[in-house]
DNA sequence: AAAAACTCCTATTAAATTAGTCGTATATTT
DNA sequence: AAATATACGACTAATTTAATAGGAGTTTTT
């Protein structure tokens, strides 16, 4: 499971994906009211993606946050290992929160080390070939087919 | 990330399924010691597998615990729905832990369901086509690699 | 210049989950 | 009966995640 922290970040780029080619930018609280997400927390969440340098903000009346980056440009699996942390199943399979099983003599040696790994694999793919834009064309298309069948 | 209960279960298992064929059990503290897991902990885990119906015990002295299935019917993803919960990385896709996300008004209308699903399937596709069995096997092959390397 | 509307930053609290422990009852073998 | 196991419920500790509070610093609007 990924923390909230990582769904919520989703909802709010994607809100900024949105607005993204009239060059606009998003307040906090604007974002926070449209996504039901807590003010504050969110708060915490867009300052994390803007150190990832996903994100740029204006400060003063009439600032607010804007994406840095193409809506295509931008991963899931980018957005959640900044926010959420590891995506594989144990320490020892992630590459960016790695850590030996404190067991394993040798991780070459364990099995289970490789069935991990290829879940991992299997899991990082998926997400890293689905952008901001995918995930909005997608929805379009999604709502489309619901209209249809209505008719 | 599985919880280290899920790890442990794993581990304690694939002990289990190394004397099924001897129709030997193994008690606690032996596979505790073996695999370097606190005692009491193991003892809880395996109670859980025993709900679960994966393994069966014995009281008493000489008693023990031992696979009821055959070590080519354990796959992973059993073992680790049984003790660590979700496999899925958000509620809103997971078969058995299932809750719906609070803001989304139609789950059939998000993208990002859709993505999480594709990687639920990814992962849970590799996960139950693994079995003890395998992992054991698997481990065989890793060592006779790594022997050939040496000589 | 002042007020309003923002972000920025640090600290804290609250809640939930996970990991691990203790004690005792109960069953089985020797 | 003694020794060796599991069974089970209650409890504690540690860690992580979620959320809140308060105010300092910036920029725009009036």
């Amino acid at each position: 499971m990924i923390p909230k922290r990582s769904k919520y970040a989703i909802q709010a780029l994607k809100c900024l994906a949105k607005v993204y080619r009239d060059k606009k930018h998003l307040s906090i609280a604007v974002i926070a009211e449209q996504e039901q997400i807590p003010r504050k927390f969110l708060e915490a969440i867009l300052l994390q993606l803007r150190n990832g340098g996903l994100v740029g903000s204006k400060m003063g009346a009439n600032g607010g946050y804007f994406l840095i980056k193409h809506p295509d440009e931008i991963v899931l699996s980018n957005i959640i290992r900044l926010t959420g942390g590891p995506i594989a199943l144990l320490p020892c399979v992630s590459l960016n929160f790695y850590e030996p099983c404190a067991e394993c003599p040798h991780e070459e040696l364990c099995a289970l080390h490789d069935v991990m790994l290829e879940v991992r694999e299997a899991s990082i793919h998926i997400l890293s070939k689905t952008s901001l834009a995918d995930l909005i064309l997608r929805e379009k298309k999604l709502f489309r087919k619901l209209e249809n069948k209505h008719k």
